[in-house]
DNA sequence: AGTAAACATTCGGCTCTGCCGAAGACTTCT
DNA sequence: AGAAGTCTTCGGCAGAGCCGAATGTTTACT
């Protein structure tokens, strides 16, 4: 962990971050944006190009369905992926709304995999998307099932970022909650990371009862009332336990 | 185009990419499988780290879903993805077959987006999966689209590979199969890319008559006779048809 | 437990590579 | 046609990346 770099990988991926953020890319535009001399950029991208993590079509560069490719593969190896198969596609068709599959990575919680219902909202969600742990249900699900001292440090690095109004900012009030979630069970937000958005979301936990991931059914305030979010939280629950065994199998 | 290039982008792009092959990828291990020093793939890693697209748990390296979000984006951003929209769906739900997506990229045929319908054969095919263009009827759909001397440069860089008995490998064949298709408006394939599959795919173009891509339904050689494969056609150029239309509002 | 082997990580001095200014080719405006 | 903007090539220099060797750490075997 020491402060070890290789300034050309930094500056590719810079560059790949910079093309993927708006899709976009002439060499200049990213010079400037980059705040790096045309010529380098025009080398890296020449680089770039021959991986074939980056093409080029009328001096117009963008990365390639590579990533796709390699974050798909990945995805395949993911025991948790796995181990849901068509969970969520039945809890989509069960709630009508939308359910997600996530799980955490470097401090945050990033969503694997997104199955619309019928009648789902049209959330800004997709594979790789990221968001705070502290901020939704499915990250204080995966929050509540951590040592307190991993939280701690989340914490620490991270900060309690305010999303909306509702968000969870204190500490305190935090652990509160992570105590309450790891006994009910299921982790549930009222717009605290989109407002007017109810999230439901239950953990799933491997045999050692180490944290794997959180499955998440989201809907409009208007459309889940008290009643219909217990019984929705019985149909993330039971998913999540299928998905629990499903894990020791795969 | 010239062989300007650097070396810290090529081989930190090919740590990813033996990184993405096996899942896997302690340092050592790694070293040598690519031939490189140790204490250079350690650095490599530790860069590679920083920029979040690789994270390292007791020591085994993998990639991030940062990759899955890149390319989630950029697919976003893909015409032809928006505009097909429903449709993929549609179909599988109507033939109960595999259905996908697929456009070119760097003279190859890669796949988009991949709809599984409730009969669907379990192929290794996933977003980003890559294939050429001449083995499958989805590339032949798109080849028979482009200009004949673009389709000859292709097969100079690519040559015909041969992938099973029945692959297509002379030129002439080949061209004389592309006349074909471009007259009747679809393309099929029976074995040529997977023994016993069959493939029917018809192209999607833009107002300009440019080829942006095809749509492919893949089912057993023992579920698709003659006259089903007429059936499946005539719904995947409907497809191709709506998606076209759609190409204008996006 | 103790030892050995395998592996990961740090260090540092040398070399070669990435760097970028400037010039040259294109392209796109006016 | 000229001008302004952009892309690409070139080349000499500085410092970034390189990797052997030493050190620390984990795993495996006796």
């Amino acid at each position: 962990m020491t402060g070890t770099s290789n300034r050309s990988v930094e500056r590719a991926f810079r560059i790949v971050d910079e093309l993927a953020e708006n899709g976009s890319g002439r060499v200049s535009e990213l010079a400037e944006r980059l705040d790096m001399p045309v010529s380098t950029v025009h080398n890296y991208l020449q680089a770039l190009v021959s991986t074939g993590y980056v093409t080029v079509e009328d001096k117009e560069y963008a990365t390639t369905t590579r990533f796709l490719e390699v974050g798909h593969r990945q995805r395949h190896r993911l025991e948790v992926f796995k181990a849901v198969s068509d969970e969520l596609q039945d809890i989509a068709a069960e709630t009508g709304e939308h359910v997600t599959l996530l799980v955490e990575e470097n401090d945050q919680c990033v969503i694997v995999a997104v199955q619309e219902g019928p009648d789902a909202v049209n959330l800004f969600a997709y594979p790789g998307a990221r968001m705070p742990l502290h901020a939704a249900a499915p990250g204080k699900a995966i929050l509540a099932h951590m040592p307190d001292d991993r939280v701690r440090e989340i914490i620490d690095r991270q900060g309690l970022v305010e999303m909306t109004k509702r968000t969870i900012t204190d500490p305190d009030v935090l652990f509160e909650q992570l105590e309450r979630i790891s006994e009910q069970g299921y982790a549930v937000d009222e717009g605290e990371r989109i407002a007017g958005m109810v999230c439901i979301s239950a953990p799933v936990l491997d045999k050692g009862d180490r944290i794997r991931g959180a499955i998440c059914v989201c809907g409009p305030q208007s459309r889940i009332d008290e009643a219909r979010r217990e019984e929705i939280a019985e149909i993330v629950q039971r998913a999540a336990n299928v998905t629990q065994v499903n894990l020791d199998y795969v």
